[in-house]
DNA sequence: CAGTTAACACCTAGGTGCCAAAGT
DNA sequence: ACTTTGGCACCTAGGTGTTAACTG
């Protein structure tokens, strides 16, 4: 027990010292000073292109919440870690929706899309990510739906924080669980989002659903698709960049264990 | 820390002493015996209604899972908790099924029936539950749907068991979650299982969606129900029979804590 | 040698009955 | 007098990065 906690320290004392001199402090509230400082280098406004002509999609927006530490993990180059069973992503997918119509059904999902067909490697010495081989074949299904949809658009819209939290990226070609989105190693990927509306021909023969029933999803031509470039990711097994190390352990709870803080209760 | 270890230990004291002298021993391993004695006792054969005439529904067949532990509940008169956050079933329902057709769409889920339209109260002398006055009217939605589904019959006939664990029972009036289902104190509920294709009509429409996508829950007349008699229980905000409590601590893993082995370690 | 895996300590999140207090 | 509520200690379940061992 004891020296469990010890070994913890040492540990601990050691990675920050290997991560040496940057402009990083060990505490949390240094995080905005970097935050201020990166808004410029990576923000591009999400694109809205609503292919379908529907009137139930095109005033339908969507903000991406947790923007500050996305784009802190996208100035180091974000690393999202992918497992046999599955592991989740930190800053995880949280956006509020608005404008869609209070009476029509949605159902709302993130689409894994590629960004090359490409391998990458990090090269320790520049702390860079650089092009590689050639990537290997996308795997066909990386949907998530979200577990509420799909509800009528009066719920989505008065949800404050419409989150994709309980998503997980895993490495394993088939992926046995609803939750998982199979994804292969030292890929680049970008996570869009999607609102799509019930198709009319099918919305009346839910009409004598209850209330707990309007629950289905579809798959149809006429969805409003959402892209926020700061929440590009690269997968690994095992992190590559220390600072990005540095910063989950710095900002995810479950991770609160590895703080420096920890070693120096004041 | 150690003074809370000692009230914990003295608490659980006391309500062994409380109890006295039962035919129940302290230890786990005295269930099996009890339910031995208690099978002749409670046990009804599952009725099956099938009040459609679609061929995807005439074999299916359900059979309870831990049916033992229910029935040593059902033979002291099952208390389940409600509370107003919503709190789980313990024991769970968990059936496995078979018989489904195997490329035809089901969606299973439970309702919470009501027995009778009467309040009960319980009798501390004699140990019993006796009807009180008129029962509250009965809520609209009682349906919990399983989040596995819909899933193709081949799916739900080869998983070993399909759990209902994550229902919660609640006394809130309008629950804001979906796996709560709201319930009158003091009443007494039949849970019953439901096995529903999805319609011929919507199935077609569903033909361009891809694996991950065969989501989606419908209202039918053409469904199988199952009832179990063994589960069947009355809610309470605080348990009355103090033999449910004991084996509800005896056979929870979420009670461990009180369990009298914790005061002796052998 | 670069990438992956499994066991581990340390956390968060939340499911238990208990109990005192409040509600009706 | 009976029923419900909220805070509590204790537990299970599972999300973290670490580390050493393993894989090709």
């Amino acid at each position: 027990m004891s020296s469990g906690d010890l070994s913890v320290r040492a540990r601990a004392f050691s990675v920050s010292s290997l991560i040496g001199s940057t402009h990083h402090s060990d505490d949390e509230s240094s995080r905005n000073t970097d935050a201020t400082k990166l808004q410029s280098f990576a923000y591009c406004p999400p694109t809205n292109k609503t292919d379908g002509e529907p009137t139930s999609i095109q005033n339908a927006a969507a903000d991406l919440l947790c923007r500050e530490l996305w784009l802190e993990f996208h100035a180091l180059g974000t690393e999202m870690i992918i497992t046999k069973a599955g592991r989740r992503m930190f800053p995880s997918l949280k956006v509020r929706l608005s404008g869609l119509e209070d009476d029509v059904l949605y159902i709302v999902y993130v689409d894994m899309e590629t960004v090359d067909d490409k391998r990458h490697r990090y090269i320790y010495q520049s702390s860079k990510w650089v092009p590689g081989g050639p990537g290997d074949v996308p795997h066909q299904e990386r949907h998530f739906l979200h577990p509420d949809g799909p509800q009528l658009g009066k719920f989505w819209n008065k949800q404050s924080c419409v989150a994709f939290d309980k998503l997980k990226l895993t490495n394993s070609r088939k992926p046995s669980q609803r939750d998982q989105i199979p994804l292969h190693s030292m890929h680049r990927y970008q996570p869009t989002l999607y609102i799509q509306p019930i198709p009319n021909d099918c919305r009346e023969a839910l009409s004598n659903c209850s209330e707990w029933w309007k629950t289905f999803c579809w798959k149809s031509s006429s969805a409003a698709s959402f892209t926020f470039p700061e929440t590009q990711f690269i997968t690994v097994t095992a992190y590559q960049n220390q600072q990005i190390t540095r910063l989950k352990i710095a900002s995810n709870p479950f991770a609160k264990g590895f703080r420096d803080s920890n070693r120096e209760p004041r």
